[in-house]
DNA sequence: ATTTAGCACTCTTGGCAATTGAGTGCTAAG
DNA sequence: CTTAGCACTCAATTGCCAAGAGTGCTAAAT
C-alpha cells in the first residue's frame, strides 16, 4: 500500500493507537490493537497497517520489541481529523462561569482564569495580560514622597491603577502637583493613551516656551510615567508544577529548561503571538512550536476576545501526550467565559 | 572512648569529614581524612574516632562499605562551633550595596533582594515584605467606576499604593467622591492606620445620627477597602529552579512537594515567624525545621530591620549539603544592606 | 592506654552472560 | 487481501563474578 491516503482503516487504526497511548503512555502493539480496536482482523494484518504508518511518518517504535508511538505529525493528523472531542460536562461549564463572574478587576479575572486552566486540566495554565488597543488614560495623581521623588499614580481604562516613583530635580510642594494633576485629568481624562502621549508632548514644546515649568513638569512626569508602563506584554503562569506529575517530565533537566523558559517568558510570548493573530483555539504539538525547550510538549491556545477585538491569548502547556479530547474544549469555553466577564465587568 | 565531650581531635575529623563531605558530596572514608585532615595518624586511628562519631549521632554511613556523611546533628555542630566562616568578598558587598540602593520602591527592593540572594549562592532566594508595626494612612482617592462600583486608591507609608475596587448600592457622582476623599485625606492623612480605622468607626456612628450620608458612605468605603488589605504576611521567592541543579534533589516528587510548599507558602512563613523574634542569622537544618517537606534542605535565615525595628526576614533554602560558610555571610549581610536601603527610602 | 598494621568481612558497582517476553517483518498459504 | 507461522531483534530482568572501597576487630607495637 503506498497511496498517500490514508484509508478508513488505517485511520481507525491510527486514532485508537494514539488514543490507547494516551491512556497508557505505552507503547502499543498490533496485538493490544487487534484486541481494542474492534476491527474484526488478526494482529499480522495490523502489523502491515502499521508498518505502513510507520513509513509515511506518523508512527515509530522506540526499539525492535516495542509497540508503536505517535510522532508528532500522528498526533496532528489526530488531532486535525480523528478526534472525537469530549463534550464539556456541565458543572464544570458552572463552574468556570461562576468563578470568573465573582471577580472584580481585570487582575483577578486573569489570574482565576489561569488557575482554572491548570487545576481543570492537571497541565500548566497561561493567560496574557489582555491589551486593549486603545488604552484610555483616565485620571491621575501626584503624591510628594521626598525632597526628590514622587509617586504617580495613573488609572488606565476602566480599573487599571499603575504607580511609579520617578525621580525629579527639584521638590514640589502640594499645591503644585495638585495644580498638575487637575490640569491633566481635566484635559486628557478619557483620551486615548496614544493621542495623550503626542499631545503632551506636543504641549511640552509649546510650554517650553511659555516657560511654565510646572506644567511642563507634570506633562514630563506623567509621560514618563506612561512610558514605563509599555510592558507590552506578560503573563500569568498557574500549576507549573502540574508538569512534575507526567513521567515524560521526569527528567530534571528538562523540567529544568521548561522552567527557565516560563521564567524568561520570552518564547512562550513569542508563542503566543502566532495565536493573537488567529481565531480559535490552535495547537502546537511537540517540536512543531518552533523550540526545542518544549519539544515533548504540547500547547493547546486560543485567543480571546472583548468587544469583538482580541486582547489575549490563554492556553495550557504540558506533555505531548495528554488528553486532547477533554483538553481543547476546556481551552476554548474559558478563552469565551473569560472573554465574557471582562465584558461584563466594563 | 565514652565521653560525651568530643576531643579537639575528633572535633577537627568531624569538621574536615563534613567539610569534604559538602565540597565532594562522596561519602568520606578513613582514608581520604588520613591524607587530608592534616593530623599524623593512620586510617585506623581515624576509624576510631569515626566509630565514636557515629555511636554519638554525628555521623551516619549510607552503607558498610561507603564513607561517613554528617548527620543533621552533625552538620548542627559544624555551624555551631567548628565553621569557619569566610570573609565576604569586597565586590559581592559592593554589588549588593549598589543593587539595593538604585531601587526606588519597597516592592522592587524586596524584589531585588530576593533575586540576589537567589543568584549570588545559587540557591533559593526568600524575602518577606516588610510590615511596619504602623501602618501610616498617607492618602485615600475614590474613582467611579460604573453604576455600583467605586475604585479605591489608598496610598499607606511612605510609598505603598494599594488599590481596591468595593461595590456599593448607589451610585456616587464624581464631586461626591472628591468631596469624601477630600474629607479623609484632610483629617486622617499621617494617622496610625489602626487609629485611623477606630476614629472612622466612631465617626461613622456620629454621622449617621447627623444622617450624612456621604461621609458616611466614604468612611466606609475607606474602612472596607483598609479592611482587606491585612494580607498578613506574604514573601517573594526567587530562584526556585536553582534548587534543580543539586543531585539531591533530583527526586521529581521531592521537588515537587518542595515546590507546592512554597507556593502554599504557609510552612514557610511559619517558619520565619520563628526568626522574626530573634536576632542575627537562624539556621535550620534538615528536620530541624519541623517540616518534612524540607527534610533534606537547610534554611538559613535572618531578620532585617528599619529604624531598629524587625520589620521582616529574609533567607535562602537548599540542600542541606550546602556552602554554609559562604552563604552565612551573605545572608546576613544582605538583611543588614536590605534594612539599610529600607531606612533610607523613607 | 593509645595507636597501628593486618586481615576478614560487607556492600556497592560494573561487566557479562543467559533468559524471557514482547513485538516485529517476512513468507507462503488461504 | 488476509492471516498463520516462524525466525529475528531488542529491552529488561536475573544471576553471577570480580573489583574496589571501607569497615570492624584483633593483636602487636609504642
Amino acid at each position: 500500500m503506498s497511496e498517500t491516503e490514508l484509508n478508513d482503516r488505517a485511520q481507525h487504526l491510527l486514532k485508537t493507537l494514539v488514543e490507547k497511548y494516551i491512556e497508557g503512555g505505552q507503547p502499543v502493539g498490533s496485538q493490544a490493537l487487534a484486541r481494542d480496536s474492534g476491527l474484526k482482523v488478526s494482529p499480522a494484518t495490523i502489523r502491515n497497517v502499521l508498518s505502513d504508518l510507520e513509513s509515511m511518518g506518523f508512527i515509530s517504535s522506540p526499539h525492535t520489541s516495542a509497540g508503536r508511538v505517535p510522532t508528532d505529525l500522528g498526533y496532528r493528523l489526530f488531532v486535525d481529523s480523528l478526534l472525537t472531542v469530549q463534550p464539556l460536562q456541565n458543572n464544570v461549564i458552572r463552574q468556570l462561569k461562576a468563578q470568573l463572574e465573582a471577580d472584580e478587576d481585570t487582575q483577578e479575572l486573569v489570574h482565576t482564569a489561569s488557575s482554572l486552566l491548570s487545576s481543570i486540566t492537571n497541565l500548566a495554565g497561561i493567560v496574557t495580560i489582555p491589551r486593549h488597543g486603545d488604552i484610555a488614560f483616565r485620571h491621575i495623581e501626584f503624591l510628594s514622597l521626598s525632597e526628590n521623588s514622587i509617586l504617580v499614580v495613573i488609572v488606565m481604562n476602566e480599573d487599571e491603577v499603575h504607580n511609579r516613583i520617578i525621580s525629579t530635580q527639584r521638590s514640589f510642594n502640594r499645591s503644585e502637583l495638585e495644580q498638575a494633576a487637575n490640569y491633566l485629568n481635566e484635559n486628557f481624562a478619557g483620551k486615548d493613551l496614544q493621542s495623550v502621549k503626542q499631545a503632551m508632548l506636543d504641549e511640552l514644546n509649546e510650554t517650553k516656551n511659555r516657560a511654565d515649568e510646572l506644567m511642563s513638569t507634570a506633562i514630563d512626569l506623567a509621560s514618563q510615567a506612561l512610558n514605563s508602563e509599555s510592558k507590552e506584554g506578560d503573563y500569568i503562569l498557574d500549576g507549573e508544577i502540574n508538569l512534575m506529575n507526567y513521567a515524560e517530565m521526569s527528567d530534571v533537566d528538562k523540567l529544568r529548561m521548561i522552567f527557565e523558559a516560563f521564567n524568561k517568558k520570552r518564547d512562550v510570548l513569542h508563542l503566543f503571538d502566532q495565536v493573537i493573530k488567529s481565531e480559535g483555539v490552535q495547537i502546537f504539538i511537540g517540536e512543531e512550536s518552533g523550540y526545542k525547550v518544549f519539544g515533548d510538549c504540547s500547547v493547546i491556545s486560543s485567543p480571546y476576545q472583548v468587544d469583538g477585538d482580541i486582547v489575549g491569548v490563554l492556553g495550557v502547556i504540558g506533555p505531548t501526550r495528554m488528553a486532547y479530547d477533554k483538553v481543547i474544549p476546556i481551552v476554548d469555553v474559558t478563552a469565551k467565559l473569560l472573554g465574557a466577564a471582562l465584558n461584563q465587568q466594563k
